[in-house]
DNA sequence: ATCGGCTCGCGCAA
DNA sequence: TGCGCGAAGCCGAT
């Protein structure tokens, strides 16, 4: 067994099929076909029961924001991932469901001759909305295994007051985990006639040349371009990661806070949709730091300690989009100044526009709706004057999380929702009081000039603006 | 340039 | 029960 049985839960009670065509990955949000355990769960199910295995995954035009940049990610990994399980001997169907009345219950259909299914264990989202609900509805075994965290979720047993709390025991737990998964190896290939002919019309075969055409067919917001810098793909997460490795990770402990320096993975993207695995991102890390001599302590920090408090975050947290969820402090000083004067003010609509008397945090949200991210120690920038600037705190949450369901290619992520909630005080601590703000940590333009150079960010982001073409693109 | 104070509460040591 | 210290800071004093 390849698979640790504390990444899996088994979420209903039914009983296995006896009769049944295959095991079942429904592919959710560990959109990969390397280092991803639910796969290779499912893989040891199918061997283990004599059986093929399929992979699902579904790409629908309902869910909230869905616009062409979101697709057109997604969509870019699909073709390389539907030849890697082909090599190895997996059926692999994917479904695009483009127009509002095209069937939406491919997933049931294709586990009436399941076994049982295999899915991710993703704790914000739809996939989160999809595994509550699902199981108790499909009639057989219903498996969410974590292929997100390095160390399972299911290791802890309750929320995580601040890093410092979970530090220690993901220090603990991390040599048990930090192991490379062995490639899958299926002991019965797939055959195209277990699924009925009637079902397999619905299959879409991608490819790369005619991802545009395809977004432009389905119903979603056409409005919304894709990232002018990142191409969806595992390949090209790796080709960013190798980036990272041979011309980043030196400068990272010394530069990450410097947005113009690009001294950071710029792996967000990838890690949200799941095209690469933090597993196998730390495991290139530790190995490229032995052999040149590197120190990625600091790296590894963020990418596991950080990553995984947010992930033990929404999995404890009753609604990842509310304050109800905040320390006591946190909503204490909310309250208490909740009716300050804000000085200045700007409406959703002029946030989105980047329309502020603020040259930094215009170049910010630039970067967002160009790129679909913006770096990490802006973001907190970003959403600090955000608060400052709207009329409510309960206001500046519900831009801060529009805004990235609409542009960021890491938006709804618990990564996300965890970065947006920091600014309300989320794993911080109290600091001095003063005015909007009382005892959340402040953030000023002035301490943004000091520390980090914003006429090169801005100088950057300008050109990427009137040009469209990001240096940076790999 | 550097430093202390601001302020709360978790979790461990005792 | 006491104590140390924490996700990225600010501000004013020296």
């Amino acid at each position: 067994m390849n698979v640790q049985p504390e990444r899996i839960r088994s979420l209903n009670e039914a009983p296995f099929r006896e009769k049944a065509s295959y095991v079942l990955y429904w592919c959710q949000s560990s959109r990969r076909a390397e280092s991803n355990h639910a796969l290779a769960h499912a893989a040891d199910l199918a061997n283990e029961s004599g059986l093929a295995l399929l992979v699902y995954e579904g790409l629908t035009c309902s869910y909230p924001n869905a616009n062409d940049r979101l697709h057109t990610f997604i969509l870019d990994a699909v073709p390389e991932r539907a030849k890697s399980l082909k090599r190895v001997g997996a059926g692999h169907f994917f479904y695009l469901r483009g127009k509002k009345k095209d069937p939406d219950d491919l997933l049931y259909k294709l586990a009436a001759k399941a076994r049982c299914v295999v899915t991710d264990d993703f704790p914000v989202f739809i996939p989160a909305l999809y595994n509550s609900r699902v199981p108790a509805k499909i009639g057989i075994p219903y498996l969410a295994v974590d292929s997100s965290c390095i160390v399972p979720m299911n290791k802890h047993e309750k929320r995580a007051y601040g890093a410092y709390t979970i530090r220690p025991k993901m220090h603990r737990e991390l040599p048990g985990y930090l192991k490379p998964l062995s490639p899958i190896q299926l002991k019965h290939l797939w055959r195209d006639d277990l699924i009925p002919e009637t079902l397999r019309s619905h299959r879409t075969e991608i490819t790369a040349s005619e991802i545009p055409a395809f977004v432009a067919a389905c119903e979603i917001d056409h409005t919304i371009p894709p990232s002018t810098t990142f191409t969806g793909g595992s390949a090209q997460a790796r080709k960013h990661l190798k980036l990272f490795l041979e011309q980043r990770l030196r400068r990272y402990a010394n530069e990450s806070n410097q947005p113009s320096k690009h001294a950071t993975s710029e792996l967000s993207p990838y890690l949200h949709f799941g095209h690469i695995s933090a597993l196998e991102v730390a495991l290139r890390v530790e190995e490229y730091a032995k052999e040149h001599s590197l120190l990625p302590d600091k790296f590894l920090e963020e990418l596991i300690v950080r990553r995984e408090l947010a992930f033990n975050f929404a999995r404890f947290a009753e609604d990842v989009e509310s304050f109800d969820v905040l320390p006591d402090w946190c909503k204490r000083t909310m309250s208490k100044h909740a009716h300050d004067k804000r000085p200045e003010h700007y409406t959703a609509a002029q946030l989105a526009k980047a329309e502020t008397c603020d040259p930094l945090w215009n170049a910010t949200q630039k970067e967002l709706l160009l790129r679909g991210r913006i770096h990490g120690y802006y973001r907190m920038y970003w959403g600090k004057k955000i608060i400052e600037w709207s009329p409510t705190y309960e206001e500046a949450l519900r831009v801060m999380i529009h805004l990235h369901h609409v542009y960021a290619l890491d938006g709804r992520d618990p990564n996300t929702y965890t970065n947006i909630l920091w600014c309300f005080g989320l794993h911080d601590r109290p600091w001095a009081e003063r005015p909007i703000f009382g005892q959340l940590r402040y953030m000023s333009f002035d301490g943004m000039k000091r520390k980090t150079d914003i006429d090169a960010y801005i100088k950057e982001i300008t050109y990427l603006e009137r040009t469209g073409k990001d240096p940076f693109r790999i």
